[in-house]
DNA sequence: TGTACATCAGTGAACGCGCGTTCACTGATGTAC
DNA sequence: TGTACATCAGTGAACGCGCGTTCACTGATGTAC
């Protein structure tokens, strides 16, 4: 039966926060339709008043991600403390376990590497909003440099410490860790 | 019809190594069963007389693939050289755009840590070979550990640059490369 | 504000398709004598 | 070394299954008067 156009508004966004979380979880294969709309609450047939096709729906779950995943980023007093809260939360322990609700980047990165450019334009937006938040808790002239290179070994330390046995995670977890110190007080 | 012992040791090899680029080209699930015996010249009801089931390749193909790329590494009268040009090479814009024949870590790494042991397993073995190999290139009493933080610089910044677009791919790419670059003289 | 009717969100069965895997079959290879 | 027979690598059809997507149907919602 039909429903309200507020309660499909928020359809949409049970269907998308599902979506964000199980994509960063199962991959954006691993996670399929059925999954989804079940994960949000519904059945599967409803999906295409939402969305045009699969696609349209990873796109805009990746979108969501990101956002969630830069908040603490983009709406602080304070952003060098943001900034290295990030870090540390980023290469936790807690961080590699819980895929779900972590970085984008590093649970999807190579799968968006074959998608499509829809999903690909998505994830571009996301890494841009990360890098720039980081890059506002850095005082330097090249801290976007800095922040993109930092965030290229945040992304590299967990997609590596989530495929490797425990003992090697956590020395390469430790050994970025060491860096990511590093950087507030040397630099 | 049956053949030779030597020739059916020939075909698994094929197996292997057409695996070793599918899976990195396309993904593990994206690599199918058929694809793979077809690229190794075969039709698909053969696979069953040489792997169990499709885990069993995947786990012999990820060996296969980070033996291959670790090579430059391993086999070298200078450690640091190899070490370098490595990195160079890894952060390279042919790298980025040729998957099948780069890094199985950011080709395959989120992909990993969804699948079986026996996967993980053999990443995880390919992974400490990669970090040996540049390890042996760094003259510091904690080489280990600065080899395992490159090691996530490259993976993430590859992981990066092939899922977003080309500008900002240049620019983690060069972010990286100029970090990689600084090792060898500062350090 | 009330009424009559068109719209359409959500359901659940059904579709075509590709997947991993199985199987009967073939004929060359391996092996026991 | 030759012979007779068991083995088994590779083929191609077939399987059950889950996927993305479609569709007829429902009844509450939106809208035109």
């Amino acid at each position: 039966m039909r429903v309200s156009n507020e309660e499909k508004e928020r359809s949409r966004e049970r269907i998308v926060a599902a979506a964000a979380r199980l994509i960063r979880d199962c991959g954006l294969q691993g996670a399929s339709v059925g999954d989804i709309m079940q994960a949000a609450g519904m059945t599967h047939g409803g999906f295409y008043r939402h969305f045009a096709d699969k696609e349209h729906l990873l796109a805009a779950a990746i979108t969501a991600a990101f956002d969630e995943f830069a908040r603490p980023l983009q709406h602080t007093s304070n952003p060098t403390r943001a900034s290295d809260e990030f870090r540390a939360r980023y290469l936790s322990p807690v961080h590699r376990l819980h895929r779900a609700k972590g970085c984008p980047a590093a649970a999807l990165g190579p799968d968006v590497a074959r998608a499509g450019s829809e999903v690909r334009a998505a994830f571009s937006a996301g890494v841009s909003k990360v890098a720039d938040g980081l890059a506002r808790g850095i005082q330097a002239g090249d801290a976007r440099e800095l922040a993109l290179r930092d965030l290229a070994t945040l992304v590299g330390a967990m997609v590596l410490a989530r495929a490797v046995d425990d003992t090697l995670a956590r020395e390469i977890l430790s050994a970025c860790h060491a860096r990511a110190a590093l950087r507030s007080s040397s630099r």
